[in-house]
DNA sequence: CCTCCAATGTGCCTGATTTCACAATCTAAG
DNA sequence: CTTAGATTGTGAAATCAGGCACATTGGAGG
């Protein structure tokens, strides 16, 4: 498929998501899978799946299937998790350490080279093997030192604008906002708001339509 | 708007964000609001926030706007975040402990009724006030009795289809669900995933279509 | 070499969501 | 009371995503 067409940020998700299952497969000893098999394991349609991978190229056999091992490798060559990214978190309360030491991140091969946080009792505590907690007000020379790409905020919402002004400050063009409040950022970079508290609402919202107790 | 409309997810999770803006507006003292500085608070555009609020009724007053007390009256109902909802957790890993503790269920008047693992090293713990961890193999007994209405999932992927199964025997219809694990489920039961890896692959994603460094 | 079978890749249709644009309606001021 | 100005609520248009259905292609077997 030609590669100027505009390509569903939908896709891009769905795409994450074929990479845990086709692990599994191959931890199973399965060398190939249809689109049928895929599409079930993640809860989709078998068009779909076809559909998402058309967009950057075709990676199947037709009568076949596709390779395992191939798909896994041209996936994570499309999202780019084949690299690995700086990452740099700020806020280490409960949740900001339990990511920081969440498998999600070590299994991208990415790799936490700097946490900070405002609260003086934390400074100097050991996170992560060779990461220890800095004070907030060397977010910017350090992020830029390291060269910093991911920024992970970890803040409460009243501190998230600040703490992303000084990641933008320091050049980083990626953020992972953990804080429920929708961040201003320029064009050039690109924020992904993580809310559980919106699937939650969603929660609420089903069970208020009839499915409550 | 007639009810029989049917309502986008997406205009669900537009509304779930809505409520913290406007609880912010109603503490700076503000108590009307338009929908274009909503909009602007959200990053949206104005249109879509009229639309959305439009598909459950009229809440505005046309020259003047919205009620911000009102709106964040009627938004919780809609949600149905205004009631008490009794939450279960298992899995008491970093992540889960972090997450029995974090703000974002308190705020919304949800509590934890119970929480499990498996390590017998964790019975016995108290992770909130009044609730202690118990043993994974009474989730069916504990939830039953307690009437919980979520079960929150967050083990590792290899146990999450277990552990909803369990959850869906126990007769809990609403499933939040943290593994990076697409659960099988009856059409009756309502499962929301939040996994931040697939916004870290985005993140990826996005470097490696020429923003990195 | 030919036929049959399986599964992909994709054009096209359908349905859903977003955006536009404006009539309707309210407030305030003269 | 009338007019001006603001902002809602909503049909209609435009855009976008999803799903179908089938032509196409590779493999296996005779």
């Amino acid at each position: 498929m030609a590669r100027e067409t505009k390509i569903p940020n939908a896709t891009i998700e769905r795409i994450a998501l074929y990479v845990r299952p086709l692990e599994r497969l191959l931890e199973e000893g399965t060398d190939v899978v249809s689109s049928r098999k895929l599409a079930l394991l993640c809860r989709i349609r078998s068009a779909q799946v076809r559909k998402d991978l058309s967009y950057f190229g075709e990676f199947g056999v037709r009568g076949v299937g596709y390779d395992v091992r191939d798909l896994i490798r041209e996936i994570k060559r499309i999202l780019g998790t084949d690299r690995r990214w700086k990452l740099a978190i700020v806020g280490l309360g409960n949740m900001g350490k339990a990511l920081a030491q969440d498998p999600g991140f070590a299994s991208r091969c990415h790799r936490f080279v700097a946490a900070f946080d405002s609260d003086p009792e934390k400074i100097g505590t050991v996170v992560l093997p060779g990461v220890t907690i800095q004070p907030a007000t060397k977010i910017v020379r350090v992020c830029q030192m390291e060269g910093v790409h991911i920024g992970v905020i970890a803040v409460p919402a009243s501190q998230a604008q600040g703490v992303a002004d000084r990641f933008l400050e320091a050049g980083v063009k990626a953020i992972l906002n953990f804080s429920p409040f929708q961040v201003r950022k320029p064009e050039c970079c690109h924020v992904e708001n993580v809310d559980f508290t919106v699937s939650l609402d969603n929660l609420a919202y089903f069970l208020g339509r009839g499915f409550g107790r």
